[in-house]
DNA sequence: CGGATGTTTGAAACGCTTCAATTCGGGTGG
DNA sequence: CCACCCGAATTGAAGCGTTTCAAACATCCG
């Protein structure tokens, strides 16, 4: 792949502008390249891990299984998104990683990330910076839903994962595609599939965005944000990061 | 104070044995005390921020308010927790931080830590399992949100809080004292005060758990934890953080 | 004593879940 | 090539958990 190309170099360009040698050793940390089917975990609830991976293609879920068998999805990670980088930090897994279809991902060891940050301060400010993002994405999910309603709580959710797709160029303010089902959506936002089909059925009757055949279609973007109150500046804000 | 003592070293040495001079060190990042009145907020949803803190004394609440004007309680903090450390290492703040009661805490700039972490690499291991406790914390409380229903979810919280508490020497088995008010509870876990309250009465009468007067006592744990399906591993494991 | 803050209770309304059943499309084996 | 099957989407009806509205009560504090 060309330099400055991948997802993760992409996204972090949102952010801070990169050099070209930056860039290299942004794209040397994606050697190890590894694929894996869709379905099969990559991380196990309980399991302690080695390894984290910068996810290159296709879509993966992390979640959480309850006791009673009911699952709770912390988030989905898209092209450019780390993989398992606390599991590693932490020694250990609290929670589970699939693969929604067969993807590709770079394995980057602890020991790639260090190298990595003493050649260049700045690509360890940028990667950072995108780990407090994924963490502002949770208290924004948490606070979804604690005080949104279904309606609201899934125009949220569509438009984040717009926005986050068209900044590693897999999106548009029009419409992106999405391998994920609607029991997918039931267990990210606390909800059953059934509500949820009813939930995305009055969305398209109300024209504000249709999601069928694996294409989300946003046919009244400024209505779907002001019904959901979605402020994208976390996902994307350029702020300077450190003096 | 004598060395050793502070909340937050009882925290970090359930998860690794400090030694003599790591302590010390550990102490010196409390030089800078503090007192804020409750209620005035420390730092406004919005606002940049160059300082952080850690909680000496008194309960801090971590929230984000609706453009609706609801509020969703992030978490809240006790004695031995940091304040606003992803704040100043974003340089932005996408919540508010406020004193429930008059607080002590230790101003901590980022030149300390990191002056700190260079002295003694293990101190910056263990605040690293800290922050990521903290992390851990956020996802649990977003499964209660998203799949446990009222009862357990105020279950689950109580027993976090209590086995939090007990952690920097606050809070036993048996009981612990609680600031909070029913629409603290209400707003941390995303229902309205009056069915909190009904909650409470249901788990009172059930002979489970009694809040009252400002202390939460618990009159049969292990019913408790069989209700809300507690786990306390990702609190206090004592696992190796890295090699 | 008055007023603010927090707790408690009742009744009605609503949002969402659960159960039950049908439809649709794509893949597979006969 | 078609019958079959399975996962996913869809719809209806009943039920329950939680919210909302309204109001009383208790406690602390100036």
């Amino acid at each position: 792949m060309a330099i400055g190309t991948s997802p993760l170099a992409r996204k972090l360009s949102a952010f801070v502008k990169l050099s070209a040698s930056e860039l290299v050793v942004l794209e040397r940390l994606h050697e190890r390249r590894k694929s894996f089917s869709a379905g099969r975990d990559l991380v196990h609830q309980g399991q302690s891990e080695q390894a984290a991976y910068i996810l290159a293609a296709g879509w993966v879920v992390s979640y959480k299984i309850q006791p009673d068998g009911s699952r709770q999805i912390v988030d989905f990670q898209i092209p450019g998104d780390f993989l398992g980088l606390r599991s590693v930090l932490l020694h250990t897994s609290d929670h589970g990683i699939e693969p929604i279809v067969d993807i590709e991902a770079a394995e980057v060891l602890v020991s790639d990330l260090l190298r990595a940050f003493a050649e260049t301060p700045r690509l360890a400010t940028a990667i950072l910076w995108a780990v407090s993002r994924d963490e502002a994405m949770v208290v924004e999910h948490l606070v979804g839903l604690g005080r949104r309603d279904a309606d609201a709580r899934m125009a949220h959710f569509l438009l984040e994962l717009g926005a986050r797709l068209s900044l590693v160029g897999m999106g548009s303010r029009q419409s992106y595609p999405c391998p994920l089902t609607q029991y997918h959506l039931a267990d990210a936002l606390g909800l059953s599939a059934i509500h949820v089909n009813r939930v995305l059925r009055k969305l398209r009757e109300d024209g504000l965005v249709t999601f069928r055949d694996g294409v989300v279609v946003f046919d009244d973007y400024e209505g779907l944000v002001a019904l959901a109150d979605f402020d994208p500046a976390y996902l994307d804000h350029a702020r300077p990061l450190l003096p």
